[in-house]
DNA sequence: CCTTTCCGTTGGAACGTTCCAACAATCGTG
DNA sequence: CACGATTGTTGGAACGTTCCAACGGAAAGG
């Protein structure tokens, strides 16, 4: 058994002075004489003195602490946006509960309430699983900022995301430029996000005239609903894929290897969401990049801001996605 | 500003009992009446009541918590990990904290002393950038699994680990076997599972009669390392990489690519870990799995052990890990 | 019918911290 | 040289929960 930890009354009296002022130096009061400080700085690192968090939450009455909820820890993605998040968040007194519902609805909601059981000051969510009902009373509870989803506005609730619409919009722009008109889209399952990225490209497709060529694939956002979706579209025999998100994207393209063909000589591929692995050049995906760093520093000062100003009014951010081309398309070869 | 959170004596005033009731009737004790119990749940429910983890922690003296840090949350293979102590964990009373340093040692630690002033109950480090000093004092504080690390035994120490020095001989034994003989090793860095998978490779390659041939050049674990290790290996001609993991051996792939050469014709490249994105066609990587979510399950399972019982002996668990052969190794060619 | 046992329930103490009103000692200042 | 201001320090109350000893009433036992 550890011995018990020592508390701050530990340290007051083998300082000499009261619990009162060990918790003033501790917290670099300037009304501390420099003797005293230094007594119970000396006294606090000899006995090897932590301050016990729960203690000083239930006295301040402020935890000192966010919540972060992730879709799935398994698609980088989320970690590029989290590094937006702790660059901006490690200068202040706050620290990160980190949690993920691995894409499960249930869990999610049960990963929230522990997050709320410990009192977190306020929530980013970087995740699109939730009932537009569950986050309104969430938001109703603690300040909550919504990252990758526009959809839904609330007194307290702020959004950060890219234009999903528009971002597809790019994506077929560039396929359709390249000459491809049998473009199909693998779609990210039935979610926000993806019922966006699905609207994006039929809207596009229908404004390149291309509206009989439409041609979308229920798939998902892991590179195992991909290499699905992929299989099934290529019985359409398209020669450019709109995927909902890259890693979905990457294995869209094992499936068209798969099937025999090549990319991007005999299907081209897109994807969205620009994560770094994408640069590779073994993968080399072209893709609609948003800015992930960017959205994530951008939901924790919105966060923090609420937090300080809890009735400030919601906002609701976009960013600009765009378009980088790499390797896995190129023009359609005139016999497709 | 939120409407104060109800407490646990707002139930009970609601509900007609007193605050003890209370708090026996929400944790189920069995020696509540029933209809106490349903006029309790019916307030708190009717409040949103929610139990203070805070004050609950204070009261009796335990945090319900343990803590996990991660090396990195770009890698996936913490993320594969991650499940496997995930699984294990939910079942129980108890929450989980993950925090990552970001592959810094000084983040590292200070993300652990937010996990110690939180009073975790135990902590599963999935992470090799902790000095084995830093590592044993904070094993004397609390209950610690070190998982992914063989080389440190302290009192209450446990670590749960594959054998990198064999696993690395695997690699080097398929390489060979294909009639590879210019093997070189693009090492992971200054830390200890590293140099573990760098001397796997040099044994293995005095075993086959090959010191002559070994070629050692410094990398890291990321793929932009991979890359420029990749890169400068490149000028002493091998016909196969070993690298220390999956994802710089991804960097190297496109470094052998860029370099004109093709994977596996003209170079064969191993890599390290077994994480699932290996296996998509496009990647299709011949790796070293370990089993990572067993990995995890068996760190939360001597965590919880030791929890309950601190005074046990520590115990370092070795599980094997197994060649996975797929697309990225091939014969040596003859002109080799 | 009185005692004992059991059941459901209760208020107070404790957990380790922060906040606050109040204090003693030192300091200028008129 | 008395006075208010300032500086450094203090003990007690509070935060929301769990634990514990103790309670009254009903049921069971002699």
């Amino acid at each position: 058994m550890t011995a018990a930890r020592p508390t701050i009354h530990d340290v007051a009296s083998r300082a000499g002075v009261s619990k009162s002022l060990v918790s003033l130096a501790l917290r670099g009061s300037p009304k501390v004489s420099d003797a005293s400080r230094e007594a119970i700085l000396q006294a606090a690192a000899e006995l090897g003195y932590r301050p016990n968090a729960a203690a000083r939450s239930l006295a301040d009455r402020r935890s000192h602490t966010i919540g972060v909820l992730i879709l799935d820890l398994h698609n980088p993605v989320f970690a590029e946006i989290l590094d937006g998040v702790q660059t901006e968040v490690r200068s202040r007194d706050l620290s990160t509960m980190l949690v993920s519902g691995g894409a499960d609805p249930v869990r999610e909601q049960a990963e929230i309430d522990t997050l709320l059981q410990f009192q977190v000051e306020g929530l980013i969510l970087i995740s699109h699983r939730l009932s537009p009902d569950a986050l309104r009373s969430i938001a109703a509870e603690v300040p909550t900022v919504i990252v990758t989803r526009r959809d839904l506005t609330g007194p307290r609730m702020d959004t950060v995301s890219n234009d999903d619409i528009a971002g597809a919009g790019l994506a077929v722009d560039h396929l359709v430029a390249l000459g491809h008109s049998r473009i199909a889209c693998l779609t990210g399952g039935d979610n926000p996000v993806s019922h966006d990225r699905e609207r994006g490209y039929r809207e596009a497709m229908a404004r390149h005239g291309l509206a009989d060529h439409v041609q979308v694939v229920a798939g998902g956002l892991t590179d195992g609903a991909g290499y699905a979706a992929g299989t099934r579209a290529l019985q359409g025999s398209p020669t450019a894929l709109f995927v909902a998100n890259d890693i979905a994207a990457l294995g869209a393209i094992a499936a068209v290897q798969d099937a025999g063909l090549r990319v991007p000589e005999d299907v081209s591929v897109v994807g969205y969401d620009g994560i770094a692995i994408g640069g590779l050049r073994s993968l080399n995906l072209t893709t609609v990049a948003q800015p992930l760093a960017e959205l994530g520093a951008l939901a924790a000062r919105r966060l923090v801001a609420r937090i300080e100003n809890p009735r400030a009014r919601a906002q609701n951010v976009t960013v600009d996605s765009h378009l980088i081309v790499r390797g896995t398309t190129a023009p359609a070869s005139r016999v497709g």
